[in-house]
RNA sequence: CGGGGCGUGGCUCAGUUUGGCUAGAGCGCAACGUUUGGGACGUUGAGGUCACAGGUUCAAGUCCUGUCGCCCCGACCA
């Protein structure tokens, strides 16, 4: 993609409406734009990361063999009267009545309205397990929004819903996506903890979350240093590791993902019943695995960035690598970056050219603001020994090659990265 | 919802304490010239309901009342 054709929004300056790190980044490196507390539009670089970042959710629950759906962010209020969790939702649910006068809600989350399908679509248990999974916009009208995509009104969440006939069913389910979430975070670039948890308002007896340390974490969590063991912290306390004995150290952490086995909370208060070998009606065993995508954006970026800008682990970047051509009436350095850029673009290898008529200093800048993992220079220094240079963004390394390596080197640079 | 901070061209801010005449700067934008490996320089120019509403006053960005919006701290959560 060329960059003067783009919509890139960078700023030079830190926008007042930001204080938490990853949020001024965001806003900086032109990924998002706020409208509302808690409401934002994705601009093209960040709506890039979030179809990175879905991407690799969808490849993992895939794998896992779940079945990817759409379901309404429109549903009716009687669904959640029937589950109880009408008053619990409380302020949080977004309510109206419309025109034929029915009690409508924008979904905070999809339990009653998946059970809801399923109770009507399996009736047997040889139509079991069930694994289903959507990426949506959820709605929650939060008190107090904050942190720019980390707590906002209108997020978008990936949430997988297991159907099972008995409790061992529920069990293998719940560990499979146990296993597939620590792979989705690792290929986000995130070191994460999990931690036994309440599961609070969505039932059920146990849950897991996991949780991402940063500075800014709306949890705390006790962890060990040695091995990663957490727990979610309650009170002050000297406790120490069950495995290695160090003292567990109290620290703030983003919660980016949470798993629960609900067995038959919903199933049973929506009547989802099927029919078991032995011939008896019972109630279909259910567990729900979220994630939430936009909120992993700024997640990672905590994790991932410098004093200069964001620094992109290659899976979730908006483009795998950038070619900035510096001069750019200079023919022969434009005609070497637009070739660079045709040959890394023909070995499917995602890339930003930048071609603006603009001073070398800005278009450095930009680059580091936006984080794209391998930036490729071309520039008069270098080009009159037809060479080019090839820079890793995380740790700086310039490698100065022949033009013809170029490709090879980018490839290499990527290939051996995180 | 309680406590704190803030709201002035697209962005970052000064001016408000102590009211005073055509409201300022830097960045960005447009044009021209000079520049060209880390956010260049000069000249010229465009761009403003000073968040909104009401009030006090000869006079309000500045004082008073109310409202709205944003950020931060607390309860909620992916």
């Amino acid at each position: 993609m060329l960059w003067s054709k783009s919509f890139i929004t960078t700023l030079k300056e830190m926008p007042q409406e930001a204080e938490t790190l990853s949020h001024q980044l965001m806003l900086r490196a032109g990924l998002i734009r706020m409208l509302l507390a808690g409401i934002y539009s994705y601009l093209p670089l960040g709506y890039r990361v979030l179809a990175r970042v879905e991407e690799v959710i969808r490849q993992e629950m895939d794998a896992c063999g779940a079945n990817e759906l759409l379901l309404p962010a429109l549903q009716p209020l009687d669904l959640w009267k029937k589950s109880g969790r009408d008053e619990l939702m409380g302020e949080v649910m977004i309510r109206f009545t419309d025109r034929r006068g029915r009690d409508l809600c924008l979904g905070p989350t999809h339990e009653e309205v998946v059970t809801e399908l399923v109770k009507n679509c399996v009736s047997s248990y040889k139509q079991l397990p069930r694994l289903l999974y959507q990426v949506q916009t959820k709605f929650r009208d939060e008190i107090r929004p904050r942190f720019g995509l980390i707590r906002a009104c209108e997020f978008i969440m990936k949430d997988a819903y297991s159907f099972d006939r008995n409790e061992e069913g529920l069990d293998r389910n719940y560990q499979l996506m146990f296993e597939a979430y620590k792979r989705i975070f690792a290929r986000c670039g995130l070191r994460v903890l999990t931690t036994k948890a309440d599961p609070g308002v969505m039932g059920g007896e146990v849950s897991h979350e996991f949780m991402v340390p940063a500075s800014n974490g709306e949890d705390a969590v006790l962890v060990c240093e040695e091995c990663d063991h957490a727990k979610v912290y309650t009170e002050e306390g000297k406790e120490k590791c069950p495995n290695c004995n160090t003292l567990l150290k109290k620290i703030n952490a983003i919660e980016i993902g949470h798993i629960f086995k609900l067995g038959t909370k919903y199933s049973s208060a929506l009547g989802a019943q099927f029919s078991d070998s032995d011939g008896q009606l019972k109630p279909l065993r259910m567990g729900c695995y979220g994630i939430g995508v936009s909120r992993l954006i700024p997640t990672i970026i905590e994790q991932n960035h410098d004093a200069e800008g964001i620094i992109w682990p290659k899976e979730v970047s908006p483009f795998k690598a950038t070619v900035v051509a510096l001069d750019i009436t200079d023919s022969k350095i434009i005609q070497a970056a637009g070739e660079i850029y045709a040959e890394l673009t023909q070995r499917n290898i995602d890339t930003l050219f930048d071609e603006r008529d603009e001073r070398a200093g800005v278009k450095f800048k930009d680059a580091d603001l936006v984080g794209i993992p391998v930036r490729v220079v071309v520039g008069r220094k270098n080009i009159l020994y037809n060479k080019i240079e090839v820079i890793h963004r995380r740790s700086k390394e310039t490698l100065v090659v022949e033009r013809k390596g170029v490709p090879d080197a980018v490839a290499d640079m990527l290939r051996t990265m995180e």
